[in-house]
DNA sequence: CTATTTGTTTATCC
DNA sequence: AGGATAAACAAATA
């Protein structure tokens, strides 16, 4: 589920919680999400300390505790952040729970546990969080940018390209069916066989893309509209809002692309 | 029973 | 060396 916007979502859920104590904080250290954790004193480290910032690179989270504790969070296919105050209220597959002054807790739940929590008790700011590549969003992320990685990637389909974090940090399966479908690239086709007008397109509509997923999911998760792929795309017999023609579904590279055939022409 | 899943990470081949 | 691809990870849902 979390892609860059739902990220986003998520990191505001967090949110309202800082400045305030962590009284208590437990965790199932057993689970794989928690394997690149080193420290023997998580999470009991972070008793007595206030959630101070919240930061979201791509697809990673950043929580940091008093300036030092650095709480990084990735969602992996079905993480969740919660921000609850009914202390009956019980959740399934919690498996990171930190128990604030104020009686409501910060959960972190993920049944299929391909999430990751990483943890640095640190004055400087940890190396995996500081080698995160530059946001798609930010304003000197520029064409020659984009190109240039493609230019690294040119035999590979574009939608495997457009998932590879290195190069298009928060885009996830949804996100680039989306930016494919209204810049009119079929997901098969080979980087080196994009002309550079078409590339232009790429990045306009990855951009565009961005922005409008945080604007409509990062801000409360609304349903986006009819004219987007993405209401179309998630299970077979969906119909281009375009063409009104079927959409294809079919792996690449073992993910499911979906895509309009008679609008994304260019191959 | 089977197939599917909005994501990485690792192994292997080229 | 580094790019491309398949498999592995784990558990719910249809």
């Amino acid at each position: 589920m979390p892609e860059l916007a739902e990220v986003e979502f998520f990191r505001r859920v967090w949110e309202p919680a800082e400045g305030l104590k962590v009284i208590c904080a437990s965790a199932n250290l057993e689970k794989r999400i928690f394997r690149k954790v080193k420290s023997k004193s998580f999470p009991k480290c972070l008793v007595g300390t206030h959630l101070r910032n919240s930061f979201r690179k791509g697809k990673q989270l950043c929580f940091v505790f008093d300036e030092s504790h650095w709480l990084g969070l990735h969602m992996g296919m079905t993480g969740k952040l919660r921000y609850s105050h009914d202390t009956k209220e019980e959740f399934k597959y919690n498996y990171l729970t930190v128990f604030l002054e104020n009686d409501h807790r910060l959960i972190f739940q993920d049944p299929r546990l391909f999430g990751k929590v990483l943890y640095e008790h640190s004055k400087e700011v940890p190396t995996w969080w500081a080698e995160m590549p530059l946001e798609l969003t930010d304003a000197s992320y520029k064409f020659t940018q984009m190109n240039n990685f493609l230019e690294k990637r040119s035999r590979s389909p574009i939608k495997s390209v457009l998932l590879m974090q290195e190069g298009f940090p928060g885009i996830g399966n949804w996100m680039a069916d989306e930016i494919l479908w209204r810049s009119r690239i079929a997901p098969f086709v080979k980087v080196s066989n994009i002309a550079l007008s078409k590339r232009k397109d790429l990045y306009h509509a990855t951009k565009e893309v961005c922005m409008d997923a945080l604007e409509v999911i990062a801000d409360g998760w609304k349903r986006p509209p009819d004219t987007w792929l993405f209401n179309h795309r998630w299970s077979d017999g969906g119909n281009c809002p375009k063409t009104k023609k079927p959409l294809i579904r079919e792996k690449i590279n073992g993910r499911t692309a979906c895509w309009s055939p008679a609008w994304q022409t260019y191959h």
